[in-house]
DNA sequence: CCGCTTCTGACGGAATTTTTACACAGAGTT
DNA sequence: AACTCTGTGTAAAAATTCCGTCAGAAGCGG
């Protein structure tokens, strides 16, 4: 279904070249473009140069893991991803959804599954955030794109720091909704965070700075006193 | 699409960090906005702030348990709740069910099964009272975005305090029946502030000066002398 | 050790909530 | 009709909380 519009780009990450030549075959078959790594840190080089809409990972891998990869992933990016997992151990699934995997699926698998499970995860991901692969367009001098971690203001490419970058992304995933200090504080900094809304302030105000004509009157983070804040809703929908 | 996508308020309330955080991922994961409280006054409290869709409620907490935390909230509200009991306690259930809880589920349980009974309850609930979600037409004049936080008034957005906001959502959820001043109090305010009932008079005021085209001849907020407020029923079905 | 990032603490000012005060309206009584 | 009593509307001041801002310390990786 999602893939009528956009042909997404999956990386298949597994130590066996025979398993990772299978899903290739199974996802180039219904349309998919399909990357290998054989490794964890091809993974993350891979991750960075095709910046593929989904990761495939296998969670058992010689030296990293699938779950140090994950984790190391999910550091740098948010994009959705699938653990293949030998069957039956449940505690490894549990592990992976709270490491921040999308889903799970256990070898072995029929083809038929493994493609439906990737629609399906990338219909769900794009529903919850609005799509948020692919250049976001804010209005004429801010653009967005996430998949490659760049920020353009103007033409020029803006440096934002790892935390102001989660932040942001935070943000703009809700735009035109109010996030509270306790989600902002939970989502970008940690859960053990939950009462320090001091960082939240000094954080929206870095990207103020970096970001606004006028920091003193923003007109993309806007502050709802007492409650959170909110990124304007560039996709305006009024309603009249 | 994704624009009027429905984002309900989850509040979470465990005393073990790694079990609310895990029940937060799993939530946030599939669009719902989560909070957390770790003990019964926190909860308490967090339900008047965020005014949750839907609580997830553990039965097993230090000082107050799950239960008097339970009857406490049905004292002010009837929010729906799910309770977290731990496996084969078939009394609990019973228990729960008796004191107002709207579904259980035994520890452990997986994340799927976790998400589907919480979507099957706001189903429910859903249907059995007006709805609060999406674009709330009033009437030609009025329109009002729970989910954003946006009242819109002639076209033009009007800026609510917290305070206005809460005390708002109370009669608008309660629309064509009156609230008394007591609920209100123990609602927007909390309930030790039982015998203030000046402050709510200040606060419709101040809702009335905001929304009504005559404050002192008001259509939307209707004063019942002696017992409270009713909001008018604009969504009462025309008699046939 | 250096450079970059994150954290800490403090402050003024603005927005919000609470407090205080008083005028008024309706209902019942004489 | 005047009186009172209770509940309500309104206005303004006072107190408090919350936000923006800065500068410097601490942490961290190379």
């Amino acid at each position: 279904m999602p893939n009528d519009f956009k042909r997404y780009k999956i990386l298949v990450v597994d130590d066996e070249e025979r398993m990772a030549r299978f899903i290739r075959m199974n996802l180039e078959h219904d349309g998919f473009i399909v990357s290998e790594a054989f490794n964890g840190k091809q993974a993350l080089q891979k991750l960075r140069d095709v910046t593929p809409d989904l990761i495939l990972l296998d969670v058992m891998m010689p030296d990293l893991d699938g779950f140090e990869v994950l984790q190391m992933i999910r550091e740098i990016s948010n994009v959705p991803v699938i653990m293949l997992t030998a069957k039956g151990e449940e505690d490894d699934r549990i592990k992976g959804l709270e490491l921040g995997a999308d889903d799970y699926i256990t070898k072995p698998f029929s083809p038929r599954e493994m493609v439906s499970r990737v629609k399906a995860v990338l219909r769900r991901t794009e529903n919850a955030t609005g799509s948020m692969h692919g250049l976001i367009e804010v209005d004429d001098r801010l653009k967005i794109d996430f998949g490659r971690r760049e920020v353009w203001l103007d033409g020029k490419l803006v440096k934002l720091r790892p935390t102001e970058y989660r932040l942001l992304y935070h943000l703009v995933q809700n735009a035109g909704w109010v996030v509270s200090h306790d989600q902002l504080l939970a989502n970008v900094w940690g859960y053990e965070y939950r009462d320090e809304p001091h960082y939240v302030r000094l954080y929206i105000n870095y990207l103020r700075k970096k970001l606004e004509e006028d920091p003193s009157h923003p007109k993309y983070i806007l502050t709802e006193r007492g409650v959170g804040y909110r990124f304007v809703d560039f996709r305006r929908k009024k309603p009249e």
